[in-house]
RNA sequence: AGUCCCGUAGCUCAGUUGGUUAGAGCGCUACACUGAUAAUGUAGAGGUCCGCGGUUCAACUCCGCGCGGGACUACCA
C-alpha cells in the first residue's frame, strides 16, 4: 500500500526549488541524466565560457535557460548531452579592472612599480573573483552543466592547443605580420584601444586648417572624354582635406560610383589662372558660394570673392575610375601603380567634394580601399632596414637622416622635401614650439598655394579625437600587427553558413551573413600583458621566424638555443612530453613574461625573439572546440565525438564575437561547421526599454528574483514573454503573473486532484480504460493533449522554446483547467466508485504527468516535484526524476479533430447563453427553460447532439430546440466568400460584394432555396452557388439572441413557478454551503438543517429537499416556524431574509 | 554611416502562403460565480495595426521611402 498524493497548503515555488535542488544533488540526478537510451547516440553541445571577473546578470539567465532547456529536451528524447563548463579567463576587462583596483596604468607594467610577472598573477587571481557566485547561480536557476572539470583558457594545456592551432595555420601561410591603421598616441607613445577613444571628452573641437587640393589628371585613353570642349590644358580633381600633412603621403583618390560628378570651367581664385575641375555635383553651390553660371567668366580677377564658373559635363563617378593623375607633392616616390582614382562605398557628399583624398597610412577606410585595389601605400625605408610611414612614432616628418641611403637616392626630391623634414605635424608634440607658430598644415597648404595646386583654403572647426593622458591630439597611424588571412576562407565560410540552422534565420543570413560577405582579415594582435602569447619568433629583420605549436617543440627549440649559447639552461628540462597531467603541465608558464625571456636560434644559427603581442582572446574562446580537450595532444581518436556542436547558444552581442570565431576556426582548421544549430537572444532591458545597468540601478537582480519566485517562473516568463531574439522588457510583475496564472493554475489542477484522488483512494492501480470507453469530455481532453504533445514536441525540435511553452500553458490554462476540470468537477465529487470516476481519475492523471514531461525542459523544479508527487503514489514510472524520464510521443489515433471543433462549438454557445444572461441579468443559478440553436446543415446538429448536455448543465438550461433553416422566423445575412470568389472575378469584387449584400430577406430564402443566384456585373453574367457565399441567421426577432462567427444562440428568459422553485433552491444550496465551510466542516461531514419557514420559499423547498439534502449532505430538513434568532444565520433569497441554522450529524 | 531586429489596445505580446467583425493576458469598470478559492466566469471601455507611397479586386500581412526604439560594426575626407 503507497500512501496519498501529497496535498500542499499553499505554493511556494522558492521552497520547491530548494528541496528540489537538494534531491538533485543528494540522488546525482544531472550525472544519472548524461546517458544514452535507445541507441540515440550524444548530442554536442558547446558552452560559451563567460569571464568571472564580473557578477552574473539577469541576461546570462536567459542564455542559459535557453541552452538548458535544450539540453534537458534532448536528455528526454535519449541523447546522451554532455556539457563541459567553461572560463574565459583572458582579455582587457581583466586587465582594467586591476589596473583600478592596483591604482595603476598600463604604463607601469614592466616597471619597477609592478613587473609583468606580478600583474599577470594578480589577472589569473582577479578574473575567477566571482567563480562562487556564477556556481551559485547556475546552481540555483537550474541550469545543468559539468563543473567538475571546466575548461579554463589561462590553462597551460588550453594554451598548447591554441599554439598548435597557430601554427596549423602558420604553416600554410594564414598567419601574417602587417600593420593596421590604429588610433596612437605621440606623445604618449602608445595605441589607443577603442574603449579609450570612446571615453568622455576624448574628441574636441578644434580648429584646424583644412584645404582643397587640386589634382592634375593625366591624360590618356581612360581620361580623354575629361579632356573634350575646353579651353584650360589641363583637367583637375579637387579633393578636400582637415589633415593637410598627410598630403605628401597621397597615393589614391575616392570618389563614389553612383555619384554625380561635373566637370566646370572656372578659376583658381589664388593666381586668376583658368581652370578646369570635376567634383560632385551636388557640392556646386559649396564650391561656388553666392554665384550661379549667369556670372561674366572673362571677368575675373584674382582675389575676388565670387568665382564666375560654367559647367560643362556631368557623368557618374564610375567614369572616373582608373584614371590616373600627377603627384601632388613630390617628396617620396611611392611604389608602382599609385596615383589612380577609386571607387569606394563611404565616399558620400555631405562635405568636402564628394572626391576623398587617400593615404593609406593615416586613415582606416584609406587603407583598406587602397588594399583591395593594390595600390601602395607611401612607406618609407629606413636606415635599419624597416619600412615606416612618412610620419615617426613621435609625429614628426620623418628627418632624412634617419632614411636609408639608397632609398633617399632613388626616391627622396630633397629640394622639396628639405623644408618640411623633421617637423612635427602638429604643434602640440613639440613643448618648445609657440602655439601660435604656423603648423605644418599651414605651411603645406601655403606651398601649394603657391604652386597653384590648391583650390581654397579656410580654417575650420571640427571634433578630433584627442589621447585621455596627454590631452595632445590623436594620430591615426599604422601598427605592426600579425593577421590571419580570413579573407581566403570567404567563400567557404558562407557556404558552411548556409548549412547552419539560424534562430533567427535573419541573423544567420542578414547581421552573420553580410559581416561573412564584407569580411576583412583578422588582426590577431593585442599589446597587452594578460593573455595568450603570440607563439612566434623571429629575428631581428624579420627575415628568419618560427612558430612554435606544442610544449614539447618548445622545449627541443630552447634545448638547441642552449647548445648554442643563447640561453643558460633549459626551464622546460623536466618537461615529459606525452604527459598530459596537470603536475606535468604546471612545470611551466605559458604566459608572459616567461615566454618573453625565451631566445631561439635559426636555421643559419641567429637569435630569434618572440613576437610581443599577444592574440585576440575571441581566438581562445573561439578555439574552444579544440582547447577544451586539449587536442591534438588528447582525445586525437574519439574527436569526431566532439566536434562539430549541434547547438550552441548566446547573445546576439555574440554574432561578430564568439559565433564568428568558431565559425572561422573550424572552417579554417576542420574544412567544417562548429554548430549546426544556433539560437541567438536579444537583450534584456527594463521595463521602460532602457538598457540595464547598476549605475543607474534598474539591473534586475537574478539572485533576489529566484530567492523570490523560484527559477521556473523566472525561465518561464524569459521564454513566454518574447521570442528570445527580440529584446525583452523586463517586467517583474511578468514573473509575478506567470507564477499567479501558470504555475497556480497547474498547482490548483494538481491539488484538486490529489484531494479527491486521496479521498477515492485513487492509485491509478486499475487498468487503463481504454480511450474509446471514456467519456466524451475525457476523450476531448486526450485529443487537445495528444495534440500539444505534437506541437510541443515540433516546436522544441524546431528549437522554438517560445512556441513550445506557450503552447504547453494555453493548454493549461484554458482547456485543461478552465475547461476541462470546471466541466468534470461533480465527477471526481459524491458518487460510486466506477467506471466513469476512474476514467475521470486517469484522464486527469495522465494530463497531469504528461504535461509535467512536456514542460520539465523549461521549468525543471516544478515539474519534476509534479512528476515525482505523481508517481510517488501510482508508481506508474520506474524512473525517479522526470529529468530521466522519456519526452512524450503523441498518438496520432487519440487526436479527434471532429471532437475538438464540437468542444469548441459548446464552449462557444457556452459563453454567449453565458453573456445573454448576463444582459437580461439573470443569474446561472436560476435554471432557464430552453436555448434554441439554428442549425445552419445537419453535420451541424449532430455536432452539437455530442455535447448538449455539457452546454446546458454549464448554462443551467433545460432543452435545446433546433430551428430549421428554413425557419421564417430566422434573419439571415448573406457575405460573399472572398477567398473563393476572389480569384475568379478579380476586378468584380467590389460590385459582386455589394450585389450580395443588397440581397433581401426573401432573396436569400429564394437563393438557398435554387442553390444559384445570377448577377449581371458590368455587363457580364455571373452565376454564383451556395459555395461562394456564406449565410448566417443572425437574428431572431423577439427572442434574446447573440451570435458570434458563423454560431447563433436564443435564449428564452421566461421564469416560471418551476423554474422559480428550482432556483431557489439551488440558492440554499449555495448559502448551505458557505456555511458549511464556514464552520469549518469536512468535505465529508453530514449535516442538519433547519431553515425558517417562509411563503417565498416554502414550496421551493418541499419540492427539491431530496435535492438540497444530496448536495450539501444533510440527513434532515426541516422547515422551522421559529428558530432561535442567536443562533440561525439570515441570509437574503432573491429580495426576502431566512432564517438558516446548521449543525453536525451524528 | 552601414548591417540586422523591433514598432498591433494603457502595458506585455499573438496574428498561420494577402481574403472583409484584428485576438489573448495584465490593468481599469461593472456584474456574476463560489466544495479548485491567495482562484474563476461574463460583459464594457480601450486600435488612423508607426507614417507616406506602390503592387493587388483585396494589405496588419508583399515592395519602396521615411520616422521612432534597440543591437552590432565602423568612424570618415
Amino acid at each position: 500500500m503507497r500512501g496519498k498524493f501529497p496535498e500542499y497548503k499553499t505554493l511556494d515555488l522558492s521552497r520547491v526549488n530548494k528541496d528540489i535542488l537538494k534531491i538533485w544533488d543528494r540522488d546525482n540526478i544531472f550525472f544519472k541524466s548524461i546517458r544514452q537510451l535507445n541507441g540515440k547516440g550524444e548530442y554536442i553541445f558547446y558552452e560559451g565560457p563567460p569571464s568571472a571577473n564580473g557578477m552574473p546578470g539577469i541576461h546570462h539567465v536567459l542564455s542559459r535557460t535557453i541552452k538548458d532547456a535544450i539540453c534537458r529536451y534532448r536528455t528526454q528524447c535519449g541523447y546522451e548531452v554532455k556539457r563541459k563548463a567553461g572560463w574565459d579567463t583572458h582579455g582587457l576587462p581583466i586587465e582594467l579592472g586591476v589596473e583600478q583596483a592596483l591604482g595603476i596604468t598600463k604604463e607601469d607594467i614592466g616597471t619597477e612599480k609592478i613587473s609583468i610577472e606580478e600583474f599577470n598573477r594578480a589577472c589569473r587571481i582577479d578574473v575567477m573573483k566571482y567563480t562562487d557566485q556564477w556556481e551559485d547561480l547556475t546552481h540555483r536557476m537550474g541550469y545543468w552543466v559539468n563543473m567538475d572539470d571546466p575548461y579554463i583558457t589561462y590553462d597551460n594545456r588550453y594554451i598548447e592547443t591554441l599554439w598548435w592551432l597557430l601554427k596549423q595555420l602558420y604553416s600554410k601561410g594564414y598567419l601574417y605580420k602587417d600593420y593596421t591603421i590604429q588610433p596612437y598616441s605621440p606623445a604618449a607613445g602608445t595605441g589607443l584601444s577603442s574603449h579609450e577613444l570612446n571615453l568622455p571628452n576624448c574628441y574636441r573641437d578644434v580648429r584646424d586648417t583644412t584645404c582643397i587640393a587640386l589634382f592634375r589628371l593625366i591624360r590618356n585613353e581612360k581620361s580623354e572624354f575629361l579632356f573634350e570642349d575646353i579651353d584650360t590644358a589641363d583637367v583637375h580633381m579637387m579633393a578636400w582635406t582637415t589633415t593637410p600633412w598627410t598630403l605628401p603621403s597621397n597615393t589614391a583618390l575616392a570618389v563614389g560610383k553612383d555619384i554625380e560628378y561635373i566637370k566646370v570651367r572656372s578659376f583658381n581664385p589664388y593666381s586668376g589662372e583658368p581652370i578646369t575641375v570635376i567634383f560632385a555635383g551636388d557640392l556646386r553651390d559649396a564650391m561656388f558660394p553666392g554665384t550661379d553660371e549667369s556670372a561674366d567668366l572673362p571677368e575675373y580677377r584674382a582675389g575676388d570673392r565670387k568665382v564666375p564658373f560654367r559647367v560643362l559635363d556631368r557623368f557618374p563617378g564610375s567614369r572616373l575610375e582608373g584614371i590616373d593623375y600627377e603627384q601632388l607633392i613630390d617628396w617620396v616616390k611611392p611604389g608602382e601603380g599609385a596615383f589612380k582614382v577609386l571607387t569606394g562605398d563611404f565616399v558620400t557628399t555631405e562635405d568636402g567634394t564628394g572626391i576623398v583624398h587617400i593615404a593609406p597610412t593615416f586613415g582606416a577606410d584609406d587603407y583598406k580601399i587602397a588594399r583591395e585595389y593594390g595600390v601602395p601605400a607611401m612607406l618609407l625605408r629606413m636606415k635599419d632596414g624597416t619600412f615606416g610611414p612618412m610620419v615617426d612614432k613621435k609625429g614628426y616628418m620623418v628627418p632624412v637622416s634617419d632614411l636609408d641611403e639608397k632609398f633617399v637616392r632613388e626616391r627622396v626630391s630633397l629640394n622639396s622635401y628639405g623644408p618640411f623634414e623633421g617637423r612635427p605635424v602638429k604643434n602640440e608634440y613639440d613643448e618648445n614650439i609657440d602655439p601660435d607658430t604656423d603648423t605644418l598644415d599651414v605651411d603645406i597648404a601655403v606651398m601649394l598655394k603657391q604652386t597653384g595646386k590648391v583650390f581654397r583654403i579656410e580654417k575650420m572647426e571640427h571634433s578630433y579625437p584627442h589621447c585621455w593622458r596627454t590631452d595632445k591630439p590623436v594620430l591615426y597611424y599604422p601598427i605592426d600587427a600579425w593577421f590571419i588571412r580570413t579573407t581566403a576562407f570567404r567563400d567557404r565560410l558562407i557556404e558552411l553558413n548556409n548549412t547552419i540552422n539560424w534562430k533567427p534565420a535573419s541573423t544567420g543570413s542578414g547581421r552573420f551573413g553580410k559581416w561573412l560577405e564584407n569580411l576583412v582579415d583578422w588582426n590577431l594582435s593585442r599589446s597587452r600583458f594578460w593573455g595568450t602569447p603570440l607563439p612566434v619568433w623571429r629575428t631581428d629583420d624579420g627575415k628568419e621566424s618560427v612558430c612554435i605549436g606544442s610544449v614539447s617543440e618548445l622545449k627541443a627549440e630552447m634545448e638547441k638555443s642552449v647548445m648554442a649559447g643563447f640561453m643558460e639552461s633549459n626551464p622546460l628540462a623536466t618537461f615529459t612530453e606525452g604527459d598530459n597531467s596537470p603536475e606535468n603541465y604546471n612545470k611551466l608558464d605559458l604566459h608572459r613574461p616567461f615566454v618573453d625571456n625565451i631566445i631561439l636560434v635559426s636555421p643559419s644559427g641567429r637569435k630569434m625573439f618572440r613576437e610581443p603581442d599577444l592574440i585576440d582572446v575571441w581566438f581562445d574562446s573561439g578555439a574552444m572546440p579544440y582547447a577544451q580537450s586539449h587536442y591534438p595532444f588528447e582525445n586525437r581518436d574519439n574527436f569526431s565525438e566532439m566536434f562539430p556542436a549541434d547547438f550552441v547558444a548566446e547573445g546576439v552581442d555574440q554574432t561578430r564575437g564568439w559565433f564568428f570565431t568558431l565559425h572561422t576556426i573550424a572552417c579554417m582548421i576542420s574544412d567544417s561547421v562548429a554548430f549546426r544549430n544556433i539560437i541567438s537572444n536579444g537583450l534584456i532591458l527594463d521595463k521602460n526599454g532602457n538598457k540595464m545597468s547598476k549605475r543607474l540601478g534598474n539591473a534586475a537582480d537574478p539572485f533576489e528574483i529566484i530567492e523570490k519566485y523560484g527559477s521556473d517562473p523566472l525561465r518561464w516568463y524569459l521564454l513566454t514573454n518574447s521570442q528570445p531574439w527580440d529584446n525583452l522588457k523586463f517586467d517583474i510583475e511578468g514573473v509575478d503573473e506567470v507564477k499567479r496564472k501558470f504555475f497556480g493554475t497547474l498547482y490548483n489542477t494538481y491539488s484538486f486532484f490529489a484531494l479527491y484522488a486521496n479521498v477515492d483512494d485513487f492509485r491509478y492501480a486499475e487498468k487503463d480504460i481504454p480511450v474509446n470507453e471514456r467519456p466524451e469530455i475525457d476523450r476531448w481532453i486526450i485529443s487537445l493533449l495528444n495534440s500539444l504533445v505534437r506541437e510541443a514536441g515540433r516546436s522544441y525540435e524546431d528549437y522554438d522554446l517560445t512556441r513550445a511553452a506557450r503552447a504547453i500553458q494555453d493548454f493549461v490554462i484554458d482547456n485543461l483547467s478552465n475547461w476541462y476540470v470546471r466541466q468534470s468537477r461533480k465527477r471526481y465529487w459524491g458518487g460510486d466508485y466506477d467506471h466513469d470516476k476512474i476514467s475521470a481519475y486517469q484522464t486527469l492523471f495522465t494530463c497531469l504527468e504528461t504535461v509535467s514531461r512536456l514542460a520539465a525542459p523549461v521549468a525543471p523544479f516544478f515539474m519534476d516535484l509534479l512528476f515525482r508527487d505523481l508517481n510517488m503514489t501510482s508508481g506508474r514510472n520506474p524512473e525517479e526524476s522526470v529529468h530521466l524520464a522519456l519526452f512524450p510521443v503523441h498518438d496520432e489515433s487519440l487526436i479527434d479533430k471532429d471532437l475538438e471543433e464540437k468542444m469548441f462549438i459548446a464552449q462557444k454557445i457556452s459563453s454567449m447563453v453565458h453573456a445573454l444572461r448576463r444582459k437580461v441579468s439573470i443569474k446561472v443559478r436560476q435554471p432557464l427553460a430552453k436555448i434554441m440553436l439554428p442549425v445552419p446543415d445537419s453535420s451541424f446538429r449532430k455536432k452539437f447532439e455530442a455535447v448538449r448536455d455539457l452546454v446546458l448543465t454549464e448554462v443551467n438550461v433545460r432543452e435545446v430546440e433546433y430551428l430549421d433553416d428554413t425557419a421564417a422566423m430566422l434573419v439571415r445575412k448573406i457575405k460573399p466568400n472572398f477567398r473563393l470568389l476572389g480569384p475568379k472575378y478579380g476586378r468584380m469584387m467590389k460590385d459582386i460584394s455589394n450585389a450580395v449584400a443588397g440581397l433581401s430577406q426573401e432573396e436569400i430564402a429564394s437563393f438557398e432555396a435554387s442553390g444559384t443566384w445570377d448577377l449581371k456585373i458590368q455587363g457580364q453574367d455571373i452565376r454564383l452557388t451556395l459555395e461562394d457565399v456564406e449565410i448566417i441567421s443572425e437574428d431572431i426577432p423577439g427572442l434574446q439572441v447573440a451570435n458570434e462567427g458563423r454560431l447563433t444562440v436564443a435564449l428564452d428568459v421566461t421564469v416560471t413557478d418551476e423554474l422559480r422553485h428550482e432556483g431557489i433552491a439551488r440558492e440554499f444550496i449555495n448559502r448551505i454551503q458557505n456555511m458549511r465551510k464556514e464552520s469549518g466542516y469536512n468535505v465529508t461531514d453530514k449535516i442538519r438543517i433547519r431553515i425558517e419557514d417562509h411563503d417565498y420559499v416554502r414550496e421551493a423547498i418541499l419540492k427539491h429537499s431530496d435535492y438540497i439534502g444530496s448536495q450539501t449532505l444533510a440527513t434532515e430538513i426541516v422547515l422551522d416556524r421559529n428558530i432561535n434568532g442567536s443562533r440561525g444565520k439570515e441570509v437574503e433569497i432573491d429580495e426576502v431574509t431566512v432564517k438558516i441554522l446548521i449543525d453536525k450529524a451524528q
